[in-house]
DNA sequence: GCACAGGATGTAACCGGTTACAACGAGGAA
DNA sequence: TTCCTCGTTGTAACCGGTTACATCCTGTGC
C-alpha cells in the first residue's frame, strides 16, 4: 500500500503538499496540485484512516448501539423490519456525503452489554444510543467520554441529549379513539419487555387513559417480548378470561398482529367480536386482513434528528443538552372497527371530530 | 482523556507495560499487572483506536457496502425488512464477542458508489460487499487492495470470495410445483431490477424451466423496483392483458404481495382465479391472506457464512478464492392453490413426492 | 536597487499506541 | 564466587498521516 512518503517521492513534493492536495485546501499550486493528483491516482493511494485519526484527533466515525428485539438464529423468519433498522437507515443517509461512517454494535436485551460499548468508545467521535441498551448511570458515564445522543428513551433523562418520541400522547389518542368514537368500555392491553421503557410508557399511558373514561376497565397481560409469538400468547390469555375485552390495544405492532391472529384462529371475527390496535405502523399491519389500526411514530426522523444533533456536538456544539419530542400519529384503519362498528349515540360531528387527519390505505 | 502515558506514570511503570497488561499477554508479573489495572480502572483509560491501528496496522473493523433498496424518506413506510438489514444482523452476531466491528455504507441503485467505497477501505480491514453494489471490474480492483467477500453474486465472479444463493434451482422447484402439482401452462413473470443480477438469473431460471414444459408459456413484465408498488403495477399490466395468466410467479416477496393485492382489487380471487407465488419469504408473506407461497433462502447463513470468510482472510487464509453456494428452500402456502387446486390427473404419488419438506404455518 | 509582503513549499514535531531489543536482577549451576 | 539463564521491565523507534513554523521566491512599492 502506497503512503504520502510515496507519494510525495513520485510527485517531487514533500509530505505536506501530499496532505494538502488531500484535505484539498487551495494552498497549493494549481500545477503542483495535478502533479500530485496524477500520481495519487496512478499508485491508487488512499490515506490511512488510523493514521489520518490519530494525527487530526478525529476518526470520523460514529457510532450506534442498540437492543437487538426480534432477530433470532433464524433470522428472516422473524417478525419484520426492526426499529433499530430504520434507525440506522435514517442515520446512514444523513451521514452519507459526510466523510463520516456508521459503526454498528446490537445486544442483546439482559445482556451486559457496556464492556462492549466502552470499547467501541475508543473507534469513534460519538455514540448514539437507541432504546434502553444502557443504565443511566452508565449512560452518564459514557457521555462524560465522549458526545452521546440518545434515542427513544421515555422522559427522565435530563443532562443528556435525547431524541424521543411522544408515547403517552400516541396512546392517549388511540384510547380516545376506542373509547369514544367506538365506544369500547373493556379494553384489554398487551405490554411489552418490563426492561423496555417505551413499552411501560405506552402501557401506562394507555392504562390512564382508559381508566379516565366513566366505566372504563383495562384487562393487562404484561411481559410481552415485541414478537408475534408473545402476541398469540396473550391472546389465549385473554381467551381463558371470564369476559373478553371488547378491544385490545398491543404494545407494539408485531404483538398486535399475533393477537389478532390468534384470536381469528380461535373463531373470533376482528373486528366484530373483538377490535385490535398496535402501535409503531410497521409495514405488516398494512396487508393482514383486517388492515391494523395503529400509532405511527417516525423513526426515520428520529434517526435523523439524532444523528444532526450527534454531529453538531463533534462539531463542538455548546448548546446544553436538551430532549426533544417527536410527535405520533394515529393510523385508523379497519381492526378497531372503523368503518362501521361505531357508537350510535354520538352526534356524528363529536365522533367526526376525533378522525385523525391520515386515513387507511 | 487519559493515554497509556498517564497510566505508566500514574502506575509507576512503563508505556510497554501498559500495552502488555491491556494486550493481555502473561508477560506482566502479578503484582505489576494489578496495579496496572488499578490505574485503568481509576482514570477510566480506553485506548485509542486510531493509534493502535497504527501501530498494529489492524483496525479491527470490517465494512459492509450494500445498496439500500426500498427504503425511501418515509422509511418505515416502505415494505419491510430488507435483505441487507439480515445480513447485517447476521455479520454483526459473528463478530459480536471477537474485537472486530462492522462499519456500514449503503448506497442507491445507479449511484456512482465506488468513490465512497474507496474512502471507506481506508477505514477497514476487509470488505463486505453485498448484491450488485460494484461492477465487477471495480470490485476486482478493490479486492486487490484489502480482503473482499462478495454476498449474493450470480454465478460468474470467479477469482473472487463468493457466497450466494441458489437462485436458479429456487425458481426451478417453484417452477416444477406450480406446472407439476397445479398444472398451470399460462404463467406470468414479474421480473426485478434489471440492474440485480439476482433478479435476472430467477427471471431466466423461472423462464427456461416453464418453458421445458409442453405447453407452458410465460408472460413477463420486467423491470420492477422490488416494492409492492411496483408489484401492483405490474399486476395491471397483466390485468391489461387478453389472456390473463393462471399463476404469477414475482422475482421478489414484496411485489408478489403488491401483485396480490391488485388482483384482489380488481376483484379476482387468489389463488381460485390467479395463483400467486414470490422470493424471499419474507415476514409480511407470513401474515397476508392468502399466505404467500414463496422460495425462502436462506439470508442470515449468507451473512455468517461471508463473515466467516472475510475474518479468515484477513487472519491471513490463504485458501484459494472461491464462490459457495447455498441451497433456497420451496416454502408452500395457499397463495400457490395448495390445497385444493390442483391437477386431477396425476396419480397423488406422484404429485406428492413432489411436496417441500417445509410446509406453511 | 532595496525592503517587504505574501504565496508556495519544505522541515520536523507530534498524535498515542506497540514491540524489537536492551537492560536488569535474581536464582541456579559450576 | 562467577557466569549464565530466564523472567520482568524499560527505552526508543516506528506506524502514516497533519500542521505549526520556517524558508524561499517572486512581484510590488518606494
Amino acid at each position: 500500500m502506497p503512503t504520502v512518503y510515496d507519494v510525495a517521492r513520485l510527485a517531487g513534493v514533500s509530505t505536506a503538499t501530499v496532505s494538502r492536495v488531500m484535505r484539498s485546501s487551495d494552498l497549493v499550486r494549481p500545477v503542483t496540485r495535478d502533479r500530485v493528483l496524477a500520481v495519487i491516482e496512478e499508485v491508487g493511494f488512499v490515506p490511512d484512516a488510523s493514521a489520518q485519526g490519530l494525527s487530526r484527533r478525529r476518526k470520523d466515525i460514529i457510532g450506534l448501539v442498540g437492543l437487538e428485539r426480534g432477530v433470532d438464529e433464524s433470522g428472516i423468519e422473524r417478525d419484520g423490519l426492526l426499529f433499530v433498522d430504520v434507525v440506522v437507515h435514517a442515520v446512514e443517509a444523513v451521514l452519507r456525503g459526510t466523510g463520516t461512517s456508521l459503526l454498528l454494535s446490537f445486544g442483546r436485551a439482559g445482556e451486559q452489554f457496556h464492556h462492549r460499548i466502552r470499547a467501541l468508545s475508543g473507534k469513534v467521535d460519538g455514540l448514539l444510543v437507541v432504546e434502553e441498551a444502557l443504565a443511566p448511570a452508565q449512560l452518564r458515564a459514557l457521555a462524560r467520554r465522549l458526545p452521546v445522543v440518545v434515542i427513544a428513551a421515555p422522559a427522565g433523562e435530563a443532562a443528556l441529549d435525547v431524541v424521543r418520541v411522544d408515547n403517552p400522547a400516541g396512546m392517549r389518542a388511540l384510547a380516545t379513539h376506542l373509547t369514544t368514537v367506538h365506544g369500547y368500555r373493556r379494553l384489554g392491553f398487551v405490554g411489552g419487555p418490563r426492561d423496555a421503557p417505551d413499552a411501560m410508557e405506552r402501557l401506562a399511558a394507555f392504562a390512564t387513559a382508559v381508566r379516565g373514561v366513566p366505566g372504563g376497565t383495562v384487562d393487562v397481560v404484561p411481559g410481552g417480548d415485541f414478537s408475534e409469538a408473545s402476541g398469540r400468547t396473550a391472546a389465549r390469555v385473554l381467551l381463558g378470561r371470564e369476559a373478553i375485552p371488547e378491544a385490545v390495544a398491543c404494545a407494539n405492532d408485531q404483538m398486535a398482529i399475533g393477537v389478532m391472529r390468534e384470536l381469528q384462529r380461535s373463531g373470533l371475527d376482528v373486528p366484530g367480536d373483538v377490535a385490535v390496535a398496535g402501535f409503531d405502523n410497521i409495514y405488516p399491519g398494512r396487508v393482514v386482513e383486517p388492515a391494523l389500526t395503529t400509532v405511527g411514530q417516525p423513526v426515520r426522523e428520529l434517526g435523523v434528528r439524532a444523528a444532526a444533533r450527534l454531529m453538531g456536538r463533534i462539531e463542538g456544539s455548546t448548546e446544553p443538552p436538551h430532549a426533544e419530542t417527536l410527535p405520533t400519529e394515529l393510523v385508523i384503519r379497519r381492526s378497531c372497527g372503523c368503518p362501521g362498528r361505531v357508537r350510535e349515540d354520538l352526534p356524528p360531528a363529536s365522533a367526526g371530530s376525533l378522525r385523525p387527519a391520515r386515513c387507511a390505505r
